[in-house]
DNA sequence: TTGTAAGCGTTATCAT
DNA sequence: ATGATAACGCTTACAA
C-alpha cells in the first residue's frame, strides 16, 4: 500500500448531482441550505446521496468556505483531571454536530499560547475554546481576528473577548475558608501548588476572610510553582507543619494536594478532622470516597465543556445566549475531614 | 463581525512566488521537497515567506494532495486517566511536527467505533491510532483502505491491522497473582469493572495462575460492567467480602478499584496487608502516595501513545520500525498493600 | 427555484 | 531545476 499516492474521493457532489438529474449546487444547497430548494429536488437529491453513500469532503468545505469545522480547544495541561472533564464536556456535546475539536496544550505558557492560536487561526475554526481570562493582549487580538465565536472557560470575569463560562473563584476561596471557620478552626493555612490565575484568585479569596477575621499570618500560606499532585500535597503539608505547628486546618488548592494532604497527616498520626481540617477544591470523585471522605468545592467543569460548545453552536446559528458571561456557581460539599463540630474523626 | 464571510486568506503560495520572482510550483517545492530547488531560489523563497509571513493552508494542502496532517486517535472513554495519559503521549509527540491528532470516543461501541473511522477515513488523515485489538471485521476493513499507517495501541497481539505498540495483558494479570501466591496468600480474588477486552485478558492470566496453583474457585471471582471509579471499587470489595468472607487477597482490574476497596477494607478495619493484600493494575500516581501504598503492575501508556505517533511519522518517511509489533511489558511495583511477608501493616 | 461560472490555495503532471 | 496548467471538491456570487 503506497502512502503517497492515496485514491481520490470515490463519490463526489458532481456524482451525486448527476444521478439527481440537478446540478452541483443544487445538491450543495440541499445540504446546507435545504429552504432554498424545492422538495422533489431535495427528495432526489437525497436519495442519490444515500444510493452513493456520498460523504462531503471537509477540506474542499474548508477550503471554498474558509471555515473549517474544527472547534480549537485551548486548555494549558492535559495531565490534569480537571482539564479532562473540560474535554469530555466538549467531545460529548460536538456529538451530532459537524464540528470537532481540536486540543492543543499551553503548558501554562503564555507564548505559547500564541502560537497555538496562530496554528489555529490558520485552519478557520468555526469556534474557539481557551482556558482562563489572563490571555496576552496578542493572543486576545488574534482571538479576536478569528472571526468566529470564543469563549473563554473556567473561570467568569470582567472583558470577555467574546463569551465565557465559568465560576468565580475568588468567591469559592472565600466560601472555603469561610467554612472551616465556621468550624472553629483558627489556623487555617493554605496549601498551593502550581498556582495558575486561578489558584492565584482562589488564594486571594483565602486570604480575604482571614484578613477580616483578622487571623491571617504569612507563616499559614505555603505554596510552589511544581505541578500539583498527591505527592506534592504531602511535602507541602509537611512544610507548613514544620514552619507553623499549630496549624489547625487547611485550605488546599485541590482535591490532589488535599488528598495528599490527608495522607501526610495519615502517617503523622495527626487526626482528621479533629487535629487538622482538610478542604480541598474541585470536587474529584475520590474526594468523597476516601477515607476520612475530604469537603471540597464543586465546580462543573463538564457543564462548562459542554456548554461552552452549546454556546458556539449556538452563535453560529445567529442564537448567541442572552448574557456573554455565564457564572455556572460552585458548591461546598461538606463532608469528613472539616466537620469538626460534629465531632466525628477517622 | 460577521461570521458567514470571514476573510479570505492574507498571504498565499501566489503572493511568495510573485515576492520571490519565481513560480508558485517553485515555492511548493522548496517546502515540501527542498533538494529539487536551486540553493538560489530556495533562499529567495524563504526571505519572502519571512518577509510576508506566509503560513500554509491546510484546507488547500489537503484538498490538493488527499492528504490531510490529522491523526486519529480513537479511544474507547475519556474519564479514565490510563486513557487521558495516552493522549498525553500523543499530544506531546505531534509537536514539532505537522500533525494534529483528531482524538474520538467510541464508548466501548463497536458499531460507534465503525461510524467513527468512517468520518476520520473522509479526512484523509495521515494516520491513525486505535485503542486495543478488538476491531470488528468492517473496522479493520476500513482502516484498511485509508492508505495510512495505523498503530493498534495499549496491548499486543497477533495479526496487526499494520503496527501494533502495547503489553501483554495475560502476562501482567499473571504477574500480578503470582506475586501474591508468593507472598502467601491463598485466597486471593479478583475485582474487576468495566470488563474490556484487556480486563478480561488479566482475568484470564488471573484464572491460570489460580488454576495452576489449584486454587481457582468463581466464588473469588467479582466483576461488574459497570465503569470502574473508586465507589464502584468499594462496593466489588464488599461484594466479595460477603460472598467469601475467607478472601485474604485481591488483584484488581486498575488503581481505581483496588483503591476504593482498599478505603473499603478501612471501613472495615480490616488491616492490609496483613488481613488483606491487594495489588491495582496501571500504576496510578496516587498508588505510590496512597496510605498504605498499592502495590501496582506499571503500563507505559504515555511511551505507547508517544511513541505511537513516532512510528507513523516513521512510517510516512519510509522507515518503518523494523517490527510492526512493540511490546512495551510492564513492571510490578511491589509496595505496602501486598507486602505481607515483611510484616508490614497501616 | 435553479444553474453558470469563477474561484478557494495548494499539489500533481507534464513539459522544458 | 523550473514552470504552465490542470486538477482537487466544494461554495458563492450572479444570472436566469
Amino acid at each position: 500500500m503506497s502512502i503517497k499516492n492515496y485514491k481520490r474521493q470515490s463519490v463526489t457532489l458532481t456524482d451525486v448531482a448527476e444521478a439527481a438529474g440537478v446540478s452541483v449546487v443544487t445538491v450543495s444547497r440541499a445540504l446546507r441550505t435545504p429552504d432554498l430548494v424545492s422538495q422533489a429536488a431535495r427528495d432526489r437529491v437525497d436519495t442519490a446521496i444515500r444510493a452513493l453513500g456520498y460523504v462531503p469532503n471537509p477540506a474542499a468545505q474548508a477550503l471554498a468556505s474558509a471555515r473549517s469545522r474544527i472547534i480549537g480547544v485551548v486548555i494549558p495541561s492535559v495531565t490534569n483531571q480537571v482539564f479532562a472533564d473540560l474535554l469530555r464536556g466538549v467531545m460529548d456535546a460536538v456529538e451530532g454536530t459537524p464540528h470537532a475539536p481540536q486540543f492543543v496544550n499551553t503548558r501554562f505558557h503564555g507564548a505559547r499560547e500564541e502560537d497555538l492560536l496562530r496554528m489555529l487561526a490558520t485552519q478557520r475554526p468555526a469556534g474557539m475554546i481557551v482556558t482562563g481570562t489572563d490571555q496576552t493582549a496578542a493572543s486576545r487580538a488574534i482571538l479576536g481576528d478569528m472571526g468566529c465565536p470564543v469563549v473563554q472557560v473556567m473561570e467568569t470575569g470582567p472583558d470577555p473577548v467574546d463569551m465565557m463560562i465559568g465560576c468565580d473563584h475568588v468567591a469559592a476561596g472565600r466560601a472555603a475558608v469561610r467554612h472551616l471557620l465556621d468550624q472553629g478552626y483558627r489556623r487555617v493555612g493554605f496549601l498551593g501548588a502550581r498556582m495558575d490565575p486561578r489558584a492565584q484568585r482562589r488564594l486571594a479569596g483565602y486570604r480575604a476572610v482571614m484578613e477580616a477575621a483578622g487571623l491571617d499570618d504569612p507563616a499559614l500560606v505555603v505554596t510552589t510553582a511544581e505541578p500539583s499532585s498527591y505527592s506534592v500535597g504531602g511535602r507541602l503539608m509537611g512544610d507548613l507543619l514544620s514552619a507553623t505547628p499549630d496549624t489547625d486546618a487547611v485550605f488546599c488548592n485541590n482535591d490532589d494536594v488535599a488528598l495528599g494532604a490527608l495522607f501526610e497527616c495519615q502517617r503523622r498520626g495527626l487526626r482528621i478532622p479533629s487535629r487538622m481540617g482538610i478542604v480541598g477544591f474541585n470536587d474529584l470523585d475520590i474526594s468523597a470516597c476516601s477515607v476520612p471522605t475530604i469537603t471540597s468545592v464543586r465546580t462543573h467543569r463538564y457543564d462548562m465543556g459542554h456548554r461552552a460548545v452549546e454556546m458556539i453552536v449556538a452563535a453560529l446559528e445567529d442564537a448567541r445566549p442572552a448574557e456573554a458571561v455565564i457564572d455556572l456557581g460552585f458548591t461546598l460539599m461538606e463532608r469528613q475531614s472539616s466537620r469538626r463540630l460534629e465531632g466525628k474523626t477517622t
